[in-house]
DNA sequence: TTTTCATGTAACTTATGATGTTTCTTAAAT
DNA sequence: ATTTAAGAAACATCATAAGTTACATGAAAA
């Protein structure tokens, strides 16, 4: 089944976003991601709707953290992608009025539920900064690939 | 995103199976699911694999429970479906070298890794029977659509 | 012993949804 | 004015799960 690895992408180049100083173009940001621009586009808007990254048009645009990176966690990068479910499980709805349906759907959800409600409190809990700690001292890396990330 | 109901359904079907007495064809069951028998038999070809039900060939033929409800947890079926991962959630693998991935992924994946084993420990503690419970006074419903699940 | 019914299996087709692409517009700096 | 870059809509591609067709195998019934 296929993943969605927008939340894992998209906090790297945070990251780096927060250590390059300047705006980043979603030319030069695609060019890391092995994608295109307009990709790019599309998945920060979602980004800067939520207000942690804004963008500038014309020369010397592109996007910027809006707030330090101890002020995002992962919960809010994940909510910013507006993905409605974490699981490949869904349920059944052909027979919503069987009593069976309704057991076995019950008896899913609430697990499906109860293990949702503890990843997106540990997402909560983890902080931007922190994944990015350690690496202060190294000399920034640069961006694309051909520069090596 | 895409998502896999075959947990719920197929639960569903092997609840109805236990109360039917006789095996269910692979055609009743595709109706019961809107779907059509060969769909039924590769999901079913799983199930059989880890012993949960067995297939009859030819006159009177079809699927049957190879154990009672009772020693089937939900955890046994969604194993037997062979899905590697309930996450939608995967991670970026452009960089493996970058720390700044390295440590995004990390983080990520222990978060799956914590809220799946809690998952999995659930379906464990849950058996098919215990869903059935409470019906089996019920007129046994009968299971094609068409005469009411 | 032939016919019918049902599973087993491989190969192929379809449907869906994410991703990628093109094109054009808008806006800002040079 | 020109260049640079985001915004946005429309369209194309791709991956893959689900559906379908066709045929082989095997068991019971006629």
């Amino acid at each position: 089944m296929r993943k969605d690895s927008r939340l894992s992408r998209m906090l790297h180049v945070l990251i780096h976003m927060d250590r390059l100083g300047s705006p980043a173009t979603s030319e030069r940001i695609a060019k890391m991601l092995n994608t295109n621009p307009v990709v790019v586009r599309r998945t920060m808007a979602g980004l800067r709707k939520q207000g942690y990254v804004t963008s500038v048009k014309g020369h010397g645009g592109g996007w910027s953290l809006a707030m330090p990176l101890n002020k995002i966690s992962l919960l809010d990068i994940h909510n910013a992608l507006g993905e409605s479910s974490v699981f490949t499980i869904g349920l059944s709805d052909e027979y919503t009025h069987c009593p069976i349906e309704q057991a076995v759907n019950k008896a899913i959800s609430d697990v499906l539920i109860e293990a949702e409600s503890l990843l997106l409190e540990r997402f909560g809990e983890v902080s931007l900064d922190v994944l990015a700690e350690g690496f202060t001292d190294l000399p920034s890396p640069s961006f694309a690939k051909d520069e090596g990330c």
